[in-house]
DNA sequence: CCAGTTATTTCTGCCGTAGAAAGAATTCAT
DNA sequence: ATGAATTCTTTCTACGGCAGAAATAACTGG
C-alpha cells in the first residue's frame, strides 16, 4: 500500500488537515496564525494535499481588502466518498457522504432479530444500496464506512456489548469488512461518533470544548475538552442516562426516580402521558398536544424541560464548558420545552455566570449516521500517507 | 536577567521538568518511555538542568534487578524555596515551601478589616515572617511568592472580584511585588491553585483526568483533564457551589433548596445543628457529636454525606473522570459520613461503570496555602532560562 | 503608473530529535 | 574469578521540520 516516496503524515499535516477540514475555505495567512506556524510552513504543508487532490484552491473573494487577495484553501468535498450507518435494535439506517459528511442518499433497512450474522447481512445491504445511489455507484470508490452503535466499543473494531442488541463481543468490524470485500469498517459507541460529527461538521465545529446531549430512545452525553472528544472505558454505559433530575418525577425502568430517562427519553415521555391518558402515545402526538395546549401533554413536557434545564446546568458548572449541543431524534421536545429549560438552567446557576451557549441539531436520527460517517472520514486521515 | 548563552525553555525541557518534579526520582529511560523520547534527548535535556543544581542524580536503589543500575534524576528540593499564602475574608496563612510545595513553617495573621492597604501588608508580614524562620532567614534567596484567593483572578496577576474580601479589580500582584522589593508575585483561585498543587505534587499526581472537590467555607470544584487544569473566566465563582443535591434539605443564603453549601460547606453543617439545638455549634463539636452517636448530629452528616455522594456521581458521570480528591479544611467530614457517602454514590451510578477512585487530603487548611506556593512554582518554572 | 499593502513562494540555516554505536555498571552462570 | 548477558547512559552524526529573510505576486487607491 506505502510505497517508498510516501510517508505518515505529521503532527502539523494531520492538524492542517482538521483546520481545513473544519474551518475551509481558508487562507494559508489565517491557517498560520491558528496553528502557530510560519507561512512557508504552510506552503510546505499544503503542497501534498494539493498533489493529492484532496485540497483545492479557491476563488478569491471577500472584495475590498486592501492587498494580495488570498486564495484559501478548502478541502475538495467529492473527493471522497463515505458512508455513515446506525445500528438500532429495530433497524439500520445508512447515509452516503462527502468529504464533510453530507449526507447525499439514505437507505433504512428493518432488522428482524439480533443474530449477528442478520445483522450484518442487513448492514451490509444497506452499505450497497446507499452506495448504488451515489457517486458512481461502485463500492470501489467508497473510502470507507462507519458505524455507529448504542453500546461499548473496543479499539473501534469490537463491539464489547450492546444492550440493544443483546450483543457481547462481537467483532463487527472483521465481519463486516469481510462481507464487503476489504473495504475499511469503523465502528465506534453513537455518542461519541455523534460528538466528533458535532465537533467536526456540525454546531460544535471548530470549539475546543463543549458537550453534547442526545435525547432518544436514552438520553446520551458526550463531551470535547481541548479539542478532543473524550472517550473512557465506561463510554456507552449511558451513564449520564440515569442522573437525577426531579425529586417527584417518574420512576425509570431501573428504579431511578425522575432520573434524565425517565425525564426526557423518548420512551419515558411516551408513558408518562399514555398512563394518563389510558392508551398508547407516539411521541410526535405528545408533542403535538403539547404544542396545541393540551393540559396533561404541557404539564409533562414542562416538567421535561425543567430537568433537561437543570441537566444543562449541572453540565455547565461541573463539566466547565460554555456550550453544549442538543441533538438525538428526540429533539423536537426542544421547540415545547425550550422556555422551561431556560428557566430552570437560569434559576441553577449563578446570575454572574457567562451565559451557556445552546445550540439545537434538528437533522434528527440523521445525525446518528453522520456520526458514524465523521468516524469514518477521521480514520480515513488518520490512515493518510503524503508523499515526501 | 537574560545573558546570550540562555534561551527560553523548549517544549521537551518544560515537559522533562514536570515529570521529574511529579515523578521524581526517576531514571532517564523511564522518562524516555514516558514522554516518548529517544535516551540521547534525555542526557541532552537533563544537562542544564543538573548544571544549574536543580536536578540531582539520586544514588541507584532497587536492588536485584538486572543490568546496568540506573541513576536516577530528581530535583533537588531545596534548591529554592517558595512562599504560599491563603487569603480568607479573615485571615492571612502562609507558608514556606521547598521545590515540591513541602511546608517548612507556617504563619498567620488576622486581619482586621478588608482595606486593600491593610490586607497587602498584613499579606508581606507573613511573608516575612515564613521566610524569616525558614532556610538563610533572608528573603532575596526565596524565588517566588504565590497568593491564592477565594475569588475571580484575571492573568494570575489582578483579583477582579472577591466576594469574602469585597474586593473588585485590585492589581494585587503588583502592590505586593512593589511592597516586597520585585519578589515576583503570583496571584490565582483558591480552588485552580489547589488543583495544581493536587495534580503536581498531592494526591492527584499525575493523573491525567480527575476533579477537585473542597469543603470549607463554601464547595469549591477544580477539574483536570489531558494534564491541564481547567480555567474559564467563571473559575472562582463558585459555580459547582450551589448543584442542588438534596431536594427537601435546607436553603442555603442564596435561597437555593439543599445545594451544596446548604448541605455540604462547613456554616451550613454547623447552622443545621444550631437551628436544632437552639446554640451556635463549631464545626469540630459537630464532627465529635456525630461520631459520638449524637442524633441529630448523625443525621445532619449522614444527609451532608448522602449529598456529597450525590455530588460525586454527577461529576462521575458529566466530567468524566475516574479519580475525585477531596480536600479542604472541612474535609472531616468524610470522617463520619464516608458510609453515607459511598452508598449514595454507588446508587447514582450504574453498577457497570468502573468504580470512581477517591482520595481524600487531610491536610486542611495547609493544603489552600500548599496550593498558593504550587503556583508560585509553576510560574518559577515557566519563567526558567537554560543555558544553550 | 506607482506606492502601499497583503499573500505566497523560495531559499537557507538552525534546532531538536532519532539512530547507531560505544562505553559503563551491574547480575548471573560456569 | 571471569566472561556473557543485560540494562542504562553518553557520544557522534544525520535528518526532518520549522522559521526568517528576501523575492515574487496580486491587488487597491491615488
Amino acid at each position: 500500500m506505502t510505497d517508498a516516496t510516501t510517508t505518515e503524515a505529521s503532527r502539523s499535516a494531520r492538524e492542517l488537515a482538521r483546520e481545513v477540514l473544519i474551518h475551509g475555505p481558508i487562507s494559508r495567512s489565517e491557517l498560520g496564525r491558528r496553528l502557530g506556524l510560519s507561512p512557508a510552513s504552510l506552503t510546505r504543508l499544503s503542497k501534498p494535499f494539493l498533489d493529492l487532490g484532496l485540497f483545492v484552491e479557491g476563488v478569491e473573494e471577500q472584495k475590498g481588502a486592501i492587498g494580495r487577495p488570498a486564495k484559501p484553501l478548502d478541502v475538495r468535498v467529492d473527493a471522497r466518498r463515505f458512508i455513515g450507518i446506525k445500528v438500532t435494535g429495530d433497524d439500520v439506517l445508512g447515509v452516503a457522504t462527502d468529504l464533510r459528511a453530507t449526507a447525499q442518499t439514505r437507505a433504512a433497512h428493518a432488522l428482524g432479530g439480533h443474530d449477528v450474522a442478520a445483522v450484518v447481512e442487513a448492514i451490509a445491504a444497506v452499505v450497497r444500496e446507499v452506495a448504488a445511489a451515489s457517486g458512481t455507484g461502485d463500492l470501489t470508490d467508497v473510502a470507507g464506512v462507519g458505524l455507529s452503535i448504542g453500546g461499548n466499543v473496543a479499539g473501534r473494531r469490537i463491539v464489547k456489548r450492546a444492550p440493544f442488541l443483546e450483543w457481547r463481543d462481537v467483532p463487527l468490524a472483521d465481519l463486516l469488512e469481510r462481507e464487503l470485500g476489504g473495504l475499511p469498517v469503523t465502528v465506534e459507541n453513537d455518542v461519541t461518533a455523534l460528538t466528533t460529527a458535532e465537533q467536526w461538521f456540525g454546531a460544535g465545529r471548530g470549539l475546543p470544548n463543549f458537550a453534547v446531549v442526545t435525547i432518544g430512545a436514552g438520553v446520551g452525553y458526550g463531551l470535547v475538552m481541548h479539542d478532543r472528544v473524550i472517550v473512557t472505558p465506561d463510554s456507552g454505559l449511558g451513564l449520564a442516562g440515569h442522573l437525577p433530575l426531579d425529586a417527584s418525577g417518574p420512576l425509570c425502568i431501573e428504579g431511578h426516580r425522575g432520573c434524565s430517562t425517565a425525564m426526557l427519553s423518548i420512551p419515558g415521555i411516551c408513558a408518562q402521558l399514555g398512563i394518563a391518558l389510558g392508551r398508547e402515545v407516539r411521541y410526535d402526538e405528545v408533542l403535538e398536544l403539547a404544542e396545541a395546549g393540551h393540559p396533561l401533554a404541557v404539564s409533562i413536557t414542562t416538567a421535561a424541560g425543567r430537568a433537561l434545564g437543570r441537566m444543562l446546568a449541572y453540565i455547565a458548572n461541573l463539566a466547565m464548558v460554555d456550550t453544549v449541543v442538543l441533538s438525538g431524534e428526540g429533539i423536537g421536545l426542544w421547540r415545547v420545552a425550550e422556555g422551561a429549560a431556560r428557566e430552570a438552567l437560569a434559576a441553577d446557576r449563578d446570575a454572574e455566570a457567562s451565559p451557556l451557549q445552546l445550540h439545537v441539531d434538528d437533522a434528527g436520527f440523521v445525525s446518528w449516521a453522520r456520526g458514524a460517517a465523521a468516524i469514518a472520514i477521521e480514520d480515513a486521515f488518520a490512515r493518510l500517507r503524503l508523499s515526501a
